[in-house]
DNA sequence: TCCAAGTCAATATG
DNA sequence: CATATTGACTTGGA
């Protein structure tokens, strides 16, 4: 029964308490939470965002975040997206007054939340937000009056022409843009928004399969080939890199987790979206493009030892594990053992002399509905990485990080798995030991998309082996 | 300098 | 109208 007397650590309670699946445990390392004066500067440091913020208390969200629990951004989201469709709410009112962040980017954040161990400091703040605003009895009726008065302002300012700028109060960063102000602002300066041709965009999702991080050499190449800034072709390369790679961890998310509902019952109304079928769905949600592209791909198998902690420690990636389609769903064998070695042959194509690894790999599918996981520590064969290709060894390790016990939704769960159920595995310490370590196996995720990223995923690691390795000339390693 | 992570903001879509 | 996508920009780290 620790108690911080601390007179604001309230909100930081109840940021803890709130959802949060049945983790559980984790406790002890209940980092020293103290207040904490490590404000000297803070004051005009972030220019932006006083954003009123429900909390009020005195402390800067900057520093509840980082005093806060670990959050479970998938199900934060989750019940946003409900409380906001349930009430009518927009992203943009949502976006602005509770996050600070315009409507784009609330869109991408609630449809692709990053893991909460993947965010960085300030990637976290939304989340926190969120959360905090998901506690306060008021949200929706807070927000519902922005609404109004929105509304109120609109109105009148249509009618009396006048424009005024914002209402209420929530700061107002000052921003306002001046229409009356400037006379003939455009002109042709506008900048016209480049616009990826599909064409084009095929062509640089191929270069990027080759080589995910290009040479200035190769930038400039593919830049006057498809007749593109140079600056938009390295734009999109880190577009493109950052996207695939958010996609992999929502796949990650949503497999290990799929949490449960709960939350309100809500009763119906319209629910659009969040078509989560365990299973059955049929749309494969989201792909980057939709392009049909030759689907090419590289599996890899390298065997990177993740081992060691790399320094970076974000990056080391979930990459590992390719599942193949091989077995697919066919047969649904609901065997006791869940997993099965495959080897899969890469079918197609070797387009353009696209490199080949051998494929192959060990598959590791824990299907059945059910969570019957386990962690198959897998061979390491070591072996000199580079070059190997042939070798081939790959492991679907997965440390599972959160492991919840019992509990776990008794409800709707269909018993499925009759097995032992993973009684052992303690607490999570295995996480603790191995600073990261990814969840989640996927299971027959059959999607063409899915197997590209991972394909264009492991070249990226590829890249950064080679790299860490030699730092030298772009050595081009075509096998 | 490079890169990644976050965002913005224009524009696509629904 | 609202939400989704995406090229470009900003910030921070090495």
């Amino acid at each position: 029964a620790p108690e911080s007397p601390i007179s604001s650590s309230e909100s930081v309670k109840s940021l803890a308490e709130p959802l949060q699946q049945p983790i559980a445990s984790t406790e002890n390392s209940d980092e020293a939470k103290q207040p904490d004066p490590s404000e000297p500067l803070a004051g005009d440091s972030n220019p932006a965002t006083p954003l009123p913020l429900a909390g009020h208390s005195a402390l800067s969200i900057q520093e509840l975040v980082a005093m806060s629990p670990e959050l479970d951004t998938y199900t934060i989201t989750k019940r946003v997206k409900e409380v906001l469709t349930d009430n009518n709410l927009g992203q943009r009112l949502f976006g602005e007054t509770i996050l600070g962040l315009t409507q784009g980017s609330v869109s991408d954040l609630l449809a692709r939340p990053k893991p909460w161990h993947k965010l960085s400091l300030k990637g976290r703040e939304p989340f926190v937000r969120m959360q905090l605003w998901l506690n306060d009895p008021n949200n929706v009726e807070k927000l519902m009056n922005m609404k109004r008065m929105e509304k109120k302002a609109y109105m009148k300012r249509r009618h009396s022409s006048v424009s005024d700028s914002q209402p209420c109060d929530s700061t107002a960063v000052g921003i306002d843009y001046s229409q009356g102000a400037s006379p003939q602002p455009q002109h042709q300066l506008k900048k016209p928004r480049v616009v990826l041709a599909p064409e084009e965009k095929e062509a640089l999702k191929r270069a990027y399969q080759q080589k995910p991080y290009p040479s200035p050499k190769t930038i400039e190449e593919l830049a006057s080939q498809l007749n593109l800034k140079t600056s938009t072709v390295i734009n999109w390369f880190h577009n493109y890199r950052s996207r695939i790679r958010r996609e992999l961890f929502i796949e990650e998310i949503q497999a290990g987790g799929q949490s449960q509902a709960g939350s309100s019952g809500s009763p119906s109304a319209r629910g659009s979206r969040t078509a989560h079928g365990s299973e059955g769905d049929s749309c494969d949600g989201v792909d980057m493009d939709g392009i049909a592209e030759g689907k090419q791909r590289i599996l890899g198998a390298e065997d990177y030892s993740t081992g060691n902690t790399q320094p970076q420690g974000g990056q080391t990636e979930s990459a590992f594990e390719e599942s193949e389609e091989a077995s697919q769903d066919a047969r649904s064998s609901e065997k006791a053992e869940s997993f099965q070695l495959g080897m899969d042959s890469m079918d197609d194509t070797e387009d353009e002399g696209s490199l080949k690894l051998s494929g192959r790999s060990s598959l590791l599918q824990s299907q059945a509905s059910g969570k019957s996981w386990e962690n198959i520590p897998q061979s390491a064969t070591e072996e000199d990485g580079s070059t190997s290709a042939a070798s081939t060894s790959v492991h679907t390790v997965e440390t599972s990080q959160e492991l919840r016990e019992g509990s776990q939704t008794p409800a709707s769960m269909p018993s499925t798995s009759s097995g032992p159920t993973a009684g052992f595995q303690k607490s999570n310490s295995i996480q603790s030991l191995f600073g990261f370590s990814d969840a989640a196996s996927s299971k027959n995720t059959r999607d063409n998309s899915l197997r590209k990223k991972k394909a264009a995923n492991l070249n990226n690691i590829i890249h950064r082996l080679e790299k860490a390795a030699s730092r030298e000339e772009p050595i081009d390693w075509e096998f």
